[in-house]
DNA sequence: TTAGTTTGTACGACGTCCATACAAAACCAG
DNA sequence: CTGGTTTTGTATGGACGTCGTACAAACTAA
């Protein structure tokens, strides 16, 4: 199963071409909203009843789509609609190494997570080697699970923390794990038989997450700036992810700030990361961070001394919101989206970030006078990356549910 | 013919969907390049010859292709291809209003310029409904011209040095215009019977232009940077305008490079427009602008100092360049884009900026090491524009051909 | 029980592309 | 000059997918 995206490249079309673009039209008519009968989604789609019927009868050879039978509505005249339900035993994998830490879920069509590990170690000591036979075999400790419970791994995606061109897998650079130039997602197919995986940003990820099922549930556009010991942005448009022309556009935490500020670990000065990374912020806020601490446990202290009321605590996060608002007022400029989703360390720590990103948003965004920027907290903080690696597998399947009967692992017509 | 574009908007899909597919397919097959016979172009896009013929002669009808006859290859063994040209008589209405100028061109489909004319007023002391209609004059004479040559105009479109909100056609705020909430396509639509009118940001159209027969041809992904009195930018991704989610995205003249620098007309402080703006770059220089001043004196009195090794100018010019390059910086990391064009007053200032530009580029941009960021200066300049706008329809058409055939103005089958 | 309403399926019509065959127009070899 | 080769463009039947219509199924309401 490939998963390119053929954006702009206007293709020949063919019937299957227009047979795949209505399945995906289907499968996305039930995964979105309110249609449970092919009744109704052939009214809301336009497409006739017995078209959708033929196109149901395939998405449900696919183990895409159920049909429940079960129908609760009273009192309603006419013959009763059989009810139609997401997916039975398709599901993704997701994986996600972070500096501290490494994690996999294995999440089902309708986003619930069907298994979920996470192992606290810290990456940085380690070979990349090592680290990535670590995580396959948690993957395929998943694979297991999987199997036990008779479902069908439509595929994997890990996030990393750092530049990752995304058409090939491979992780350019991560500064804060000192790897470079590591083609992860073929080490890890090689690892994992049988599997497509694809690797990915964690902050684009992360975004993904948020769309999928966290606080941008629904939101086409919108921008999400993910801390950890870095800062990431992941740009959502038109209910795509933006990756820019090599896959690594998005990259909010090297933002100019000012021009005169510290030096950044990516050669550059002034960077946002120079200002609200983690260490900065804990710095600033007078807390000691060792080199081997973990992340998360910075941002539990840095919440438990800002609701005591810790005065310098309170300074460091407030300038932490100021250059934040400065940092996303430029990337609110350029992409013109209405809302903005602060995640990773600052999902906790919005209560004390919020306020200031909203107005130094308002005073810096041109078009803040017609349409108001909305500040939001994560919903899925440290979690969201992991989320979005497993939601990546699954909206390509719900996009395009043709390529899993391309799939070795998916018998096109299961024994059931 | 309406221009809205259904991005993600996935619809249902029907052979109608194959065909208009298709006739976009081959015509813009023949546009981009070599292709100049149906075999060739069967054998380039997948399709069959037949099918390709048929779709040909459907073009042929809609008087977007012809048929030349000629075929000057020599010695090549086989029956001679029927060269196909592009375009009869479908042309394009571009649209101009600056600060000290209005202007208006036709373009047909091959991009040649069939018509032009260019007057020098200054809008911002007259109303913008006396504007418009003078604007509306100069349309109706190109128009008449059109009908001389027996052609046929698909659309017009008018670049506004503003905030316009692209779906709707309206002018937001023009900050150097002193225009507010003008809904300036409906109201050209009035003025011009029977003329579908759009109406978008000169930066964006500039970007356009460069893209379509200007210093970006044929690139996929580029940061285009106008400089006028404001500074606009023009983003495109995919071969596509990057809008964002409201229409008025890319705004790169607003992006904060120094959040302690001087006040900005749009309310916030160190926007990029206050270093790099000609106002900015002039007055550094040491050069007067009076109020009703021509920017492109400005411009060219700017040009002859640098020349002459004026050292104001050349300090004030290394100054623009590398502010331009912070500001460039943070829209390259975020778009992740391989070419920066100079465009409008930075096109002939570009020998004094260039290098500049570049350096603070490969320091501030995150993925120089991997794909060093290319500076080009802009070809078509001032008149980028207007050509732009023109360009708008002229690319709707390629790639929606079928769209012309429900103008009440193309007549389906012309009597030729 | 009967009429009315809604759901899902069956079947023929239509549109579009593909594969194949064929005619047209050139070049090449002898 | 003539016949074979190559390439181009057209014509025709088949495959595929959606649409429109008709019809059976299942429920409500009177």
């Amino acid at each position: 199963m490939s998963f390119e995206r053929a954006h702009n490249a206007t293709s020949r079309a063919d019937q299957t071409t227009v047979r795949r673009a209505n399945l995906g039209v289907v499968l996305q008519h039930i995964a979105g909203g309110e249609s449970r009968s092919r009744a109704r989604v052939a009214a809301e789609t336009g497409l006739t009843r017995g078209t959708v019927s033929s196109l149901v009868g395939e998405l449900i050879e696919l183990d895409l789509l159920r049909e429940t039978g079960e129908d609760d509505r009273s009192g309603r005249v006419g013959r009763p609609a059989q009810t139609l339900e997401l997916g039975g035993r398709v599901v993704a994998i997701g994986l996600d190494v972070n500096v501290d830490y490494l994690a996999v879920c294995v999440e089902d069509l309708t986003g619930t997570v069907r298994y979920e590990r996470r192992v606290h170690t810290d990456n940085r000591r380690s070979s990349p080697n090592l680290v990535l036979n670590r995580l396959a075999r948690m993957a395929e400790k998943a694979l297991d699970a999987i199997e036990a419970e008779n479902l069908v791994p439509a595929g994997a995606a890990v996030a990393l923390p750092g530049l990752v061109e995304a058409q090939t897998g491979t992780l350019l650079r991560a500064p804060n794990l000192g790897w470079s130039e590591i083609p992860v997602a073929d080490e890890l197919a090689a690892r994992l038989p049988d599997l497509p995986v694809r690797a990915d940003n964690e902050a684009n990820l992360a975004a993904l997450a948020e769309h999928w099922q966290g606080a941008a549930r629904g939101l086409e556009n919108f921008v999400s700036v993910f801390g950890e010991v870095g800062v990431g942005g992941g740009i959502f448009i038109d209910g795509e992810l933006f990756r820019g022309a090599h896959g690594y556009g998005g990259e909010l935490g090297h933002i100019t700030v000012d021009p005169e500020g510290p030096p950044c670990k990516c050669g550059s000065t002034g960077c946002l990361e120079t200002y609200v990374g983690q260490e900065a912020i804990a710095r600033r806020a007078g807390i000691a961070v060792s080199a081997g601490g973990r992340t998360r446990s910075v941002t539990r202290e840095l919440v438990r001394r800002a609701e005591n009321g810790d005065p310098a605590v309170l300074r460091s996060l407030a300038e932490a919101g100021r250059y934040l608002g400065i940092g996303l007022a430029s990337a609110v400029n350029l992409f013109d989206v209405g809302v903005v989703v602060l995640g990773g360390c600052f999902g906790p720590l919005a209560p004390w970030l919020a306020d200031d990103v909203s107005t130094v948003l308002g005073e810096r965004v041109l078009s803040s006078a017609w349409s108001g920027c909305e500040v939001r907290a994560s919903e899925l903080g440290e979690g969201a990356p992991v989320r979005g690696a497993a939601a990546l597998t699954l909206i390509s399947v719900l996009a395009e549910p043709w390529l899993v009967a391309e799939r070795p692992g998916v018998p096109r017509e299961a024994v059931s």
